[in-house]
RNA sequence: GCCGGAGUGUUGGAAUCGGUAGACAAGAUCGCCUCAAAAGCGAUUGCCCUAACGGGCGUGUGGGUUCGAGUCCCACCUCCGGCACCA
């Protein structure tokens, strides 16, 4: 592996850095977590950036979040690969210790740099001098100041920042605190609030007042200003592979880089029959694809050959699926009117921040052309968690993988995805275990038992056992319906156990054959979503009318769900003591009445005084005896 | 370090509005069926005391609010996830 300077093509996705922040308050339905990525994804923070002069020539730009710690620097640092080090260092003795280090910086990668843990630098044996109160103070180079965030360079004002502290005792660099510590702050660096000190005219003010009139003095004075800077950094969009669009620029060597026109696009890749990466795009062999002419001058120019990340594609594929076969337009902007927003987008969590975030920047950049009718794609978004095994990922590398061709031949497809079901919340991560589908299966050969079964069918009357009957029925149903609607499926799929159950103890006395029918049928149509096959292949044997698939929902029937009697619990100072069916549309007084009148109630009630009754028919009753 | 989420039986989990904690599964134990086993069917299964009836305790810990708290409030502990020398 080599790290390589390469000329690439960026998405400048900063220059929306504020609305897609911003944006994120419209996304009611989504998940506060992925909103919180997205939010520190972006990293907006405040403050200033200003201008220090370097003694003997020269001057950089730093940032600061923390403008009223000013009084407190106490040496600067710049980012080895800053382009203003050359300068400072050239003809100095420390040049060669600098260059060193610079090399060193270049070939460990960010993650080397940050393994090592102790902060390293060298100085360049020059010098800045602070603009509010012209205090000399060293200029080091270190790589815990990185040249893609803010200017490259800092303040460092050790007393207040724990990384320019560690630096600061390192390399024995003064330390002076701007804001009092707590009397029992026996910490190091402090960034809390407290009153400013050593700080000349914002002596005395809190955090936030501070930071106002240093931003304050840097406007007034022309040295900086108020600025806020984003963590985001642009979209590199350039690949060296094959697979992916191609980026639709030409170089021309008389009029530079010319985009492709609009008639000549899209761009397509061309056939190939060499993938492999080889450190340029594969497309940079075929000389077919390379050579064209340029659209301005028409003289000969040659392609660019790099691909773009195929997140590219999928920042924008929905807006396609609204008018898939448009041949003159990516898509039809009144087509998109009628469908977008998505109206629920369901992915894995680990889109939370590059797909979804990226998906949302292409979807502004093209409404601001005008192209799409939304601001926002995604109205409702899902994450759903990752099944794992033995507390990992599955992974082949691991060994720890369930292949699910091996359950449908074991168990079948339709316990695997009842299982699936079952296993858990959708949101959260599940452990796979082999005996919980186990239970699926069995679940299903119940069904299919049940429904094969040859029963004696009885033409009795209809009395409370068909009503019963129907009446789990029902309330299965609205249950099913209810959690199915809030993505709760694990909870949906309970009901369907309990109507089995009921079905089956309903066959073992004259049952009628219209009751079990009517049930059963509730019974597939709920089992059809997430059990398909099996579901079909029952309603087609037992000869209900039409196709399963095309029946609609069913809806459930609030006389039928209706309880007539209920449980209900008296409590005695907040303690269950008695269980009672009730009917269900008991009064409070009748279940006062009822509560009063349990024996085994009175036992705790006898020989004290009843203050209250709080009564919440039919449900419960608690009496309040002292 | 910052931010987010979660802690409930042996296990996965349920409890939607502050009102029966543990639905439904899994596992385990016992029984029926069987020559036997598997499958199936039935029963039991939070912990402790009790021969039993019954009682006490119990949703990470400690406090609070309330007639009543898994659910609300305060403090703390632990775990998971995201970001992380971002100035």
């Amino acid at each position: 592996m080599v790290r390589r300077n390469l000329s690439q093509w960026f998405f400048r996705i900063t220059d929306y850095a504020e609305r897609l922040l911003a944006d994120i308050e419209m996304l009611e339905h989504w998940p506060e977590r992925v909103k919180t990525m997205q939010r520190n994804w972006i990293g907006r923070s405040e403050g200033a950036q200003f201008t220090i002069q370097v003694e003997g020539g020269g001057r950089f730009e730093v940032f600061t979040t923390r403008p009223d710690t000013i009084f407190g620097m106490t040496f600067c640092v710049l980012a080895p690969e800053h382009p203003l080090v050359d300068e400072l260092v050239a003809g100095r003795p420390e040049e060669a210790e600098v260059r060193a280090y610079q090399e060193k910086a270049s070939h460990a990668s960010e993650l080397e740099r940050l393994a090592e843990g102790e902060k390293t630098g060298v100085f360049t044996g020059r010098y800045a001098i602070n603009p509010v109160n012209g205090k000399r103070v060293p200029i080091y180079i270190a790589d815990y100041v990185l040249m893609g965030y803010g200017t490259g360079a800092i303040m460092a004002v050790p007393a207040e920042d724990q990384r320019d502290w560690d630096f600061a005792t390192r390399y024995g660099l003064e330390i002076i605190r701007t804001v009092q510590p707590p009397d029992d702050w026996d910490g190091e660096a402090y960034s809390g609030d407290g009153p400013t000190i050593n700080s000349d005219f914002l002596n005395g003010l809190s955090r936030e007042e501070a930071k106002e009139k240093a931003i304050q003095w840097l406007e007034e004075n022309g040295v900086g200003k108020r600025s806020v800077n984003y963590r985001l950094r642009d979209w590199l969009i350039s690949r060296q592979r094959y697979w992916g669009a191609p980026i639709p620029i030409i170089d021309c060597p008389s009029c530079g880089l010319v985009p492709v026109p609009y008639e000549q696009l899209p761009v397509l890749l061309p056939e190939v029959t060499d993938w492999l990466p080889k450190g340029k795009s594969p497309l940079a062999a075929v000389d077919t694809f390379v050579e064209t002419t340029c659209p301005e001058c028409g003289g000969p120019a040659k392609r660019e050959t790099d691909t773009m990340d195929t997140f590219v594609d999928s920042s924008w594929y929905f807006l396609r699926f609204c008018d898939p076969r448009n041949d003159d337009a990516p898509f039809d902007p009144e087509k998109a009117r009628y469908w977008m927003p998505v109206d629920q987008y369901i992915g894995g969590i680990e889109h939370a921040v590059l797909h979804l975030l990226y998906a949302r920047f292409i979807t502004k950049v093209l409404y601001d052309m005008g192209l799409a009718p939304v601001e926002e794609p995604f109205a409702r978004l899902f994450t759903q968690g990752m099944i794992t095994l033995g507390g990992a990922k599955m992974s082949k590398s691991k060994g720890n993988v369930v292949d699910p061709v091996d359950m449908y031949e074991s168990h079948g497809a339709d316990a695997l995805r009842l299982y699936h079901l079952f296993m858990g919340p959708p949101t959260e991560d599940a452990v796979w275990t082999n005996s919980g589908i186990d239970g699926t299966r069995r679940f299903l050969e119940r069904v299919w038992r049940l429904a094969a079964r040859d029963i004696e069918y009885s033409d009795r009357p209809e009395d409370e056992r068909d009503r019963e009957l129907l009446g789990v029925a029902h309330r299965s149903l609205r249950k099913v319906t209810e959690d199915i609607e809030r993505f709760q499926f694990n909870t949906a799929v309970p009901p369907l156990m309990v109507l089995a159950n009921a079905l089956s103890d309903y066959t073992n006395g004259e049952p009628r054959k219209e009751t079990f029918d009517a049930a059963l049928r509730l019974l597939l149509l709920m089992l059809a979503p997430m059990s398909p096959h099996i579901a079909h292949e029952i309603w087609e044997r037992r000869g209900f009318e039409g196709m399963l698939a095309e029946q609609p929902w069913p809806d459930w029937d609030p006389d039928l769900a209706r309880e007539e009697t209920v449980t209900m619990v008296v409590q005695v100072n907040g303690k269950v003591r008695d269980r009672i069916d009730v009917p269900a549309d008991i009064t409070p007084e009748e279940a006062e009445r009822l509560a009063l009148a349990s024996e085994k109630a009175r036992a705790f009630i006898d020989g004290h005084e009843v203050r209250k009754m709080v009564a919440r028919p039919p449900r419960l009753v608690n009496i309040v005896v002292g």
